[in-house]
DNA sequence: AGTAAGAAATGACAATGGTCATTTTTATTT
DNA sequence: AAATAAAAATGACCATTGTCATTTCTTACT
């Protein structure tokens, strides 16, 4: 239900759409610290997170550096290669239990196809996904790890309480030295 | 014709919405070094530019920093107000003489609502718009600058004889001595 | 509650990249 | 073609952040 209702404040469904996604979407559910994505993988789902906290992140090197975490009423699938269907670079954990909403992404196009309210959302979520992306980039480009780490938290105000703050500090950019010494009343 | 043709590619348009298009898009042309948007502006127009090269630059304590750079058929708008209406953050500069098609929001707008084909275009723009954001932060979160000059530069081959190092090396994430030391055959 | 394991903070040192000044190269104008 | 201006390269020095090692703090488990 909650997926629709998101979907319904995008865009006002008619019931008829509104079926048809209740149809389509599958619902999963995850404990905590699972890789839902590998990368490698093909990802063919979109998912929503009706509850529970997920982390996309990247090997590099040996060392994991997060890329973003997706909480509750937000979407998440790998950005580089789901509507292409290529292999994507990117890991999708849960970091904590997970309910989860899918839909393919056959099924999404089959929604694209037939309904132009559909179309809109997904004209819509791609704008937001965008947009998020863009504030991202903004932040490593124009901010200083103090400034992120500030805008972090006025976005996700429970991250501390819910993620180690490595996780934290590969978002940032950072070391979780570096991190530690932002944080610390000393400047 | 360019605008169409290059929309036509994306998805097939019946004469109607051809037509439609053509009638909303208007044509404008700067010299080279003329500033289109201003940081603090509201932007009510989507760019494509039919010639030319253009930068998207953001002020940061008086140094420019360059967020992207956008050549022949390709869009480009102020990513962080657009659609909202809202002051933008950036400038948007020409750097050669450019011809550039514009739809205005409105015009947007009205094509939204009205075609369907539109509306899947538009879909499609912003995931094109947001892969190319996530193309870029990924190569600031986990590239090497030495690396990201090089993709910079298989994406855009010509970029070193129309652009000066300085907005190069900005865009990269590092100083234009840096960048002209990565260049060096020395390392 | 006490112990062990994991997370975070802190210190010492090194390396990377920035800043500023100067020189060399390239482009532009008359 | 010469003169001037702009861009790029280079060098010396410094600051910021990373690395590694160690200590302190927090959390989970029996």
């Amino acid at each position: 239900m909650s997926l629709i209702r998101t979907i319904n404040e995008l865009v006002p469904l008619s019931d008829e759409v509104r079926k048809d996604v209740e149809r389509l979407k599958e619902r999963e559910a995850y404990p905590k610290n699972t890789t839902i994505v590998h990368s490698g993988d093909v990802c063919r789902k979109l998912y929503f997170i009706e509850s529970g906290l997920v982390r996309t992140y990247y090997l590099r090197d040996g060392r994991d550096v997060t890329h973003s975490f997706r909480g509750e009423r937000e979407f998440t699938t790998v950005i580089d290669g789901f509507y292409q269907q290529k292999p994507t670079k990117y890991f999708i954990e849960t970091i904590e239990p997970c309910v989860i909403s899918v839909l393919s992404l056959e099924s999404l196009n089959y929604l694209f196809d037939k309904h132009k309210e559909i179309e809109r959302v997904g004209r819509l979520i791609n704008f937001n996904v965008m947009s998020e992306v863009a504030d991202h980039l903004y932040s490593l480009q124009f901010q200083t790890a103090k400034d992120r780490y500030n805008s972090l938290l006025s976005r996700y105000p429970t991250i501390l309480k819910r993620v180690p703050l490595g996780m934290i500090a590969s978002y940032l950019g950072i070391t979780q030295e570096t991190l530690s010494r932002i944080r610390s009343p000393h400047s």
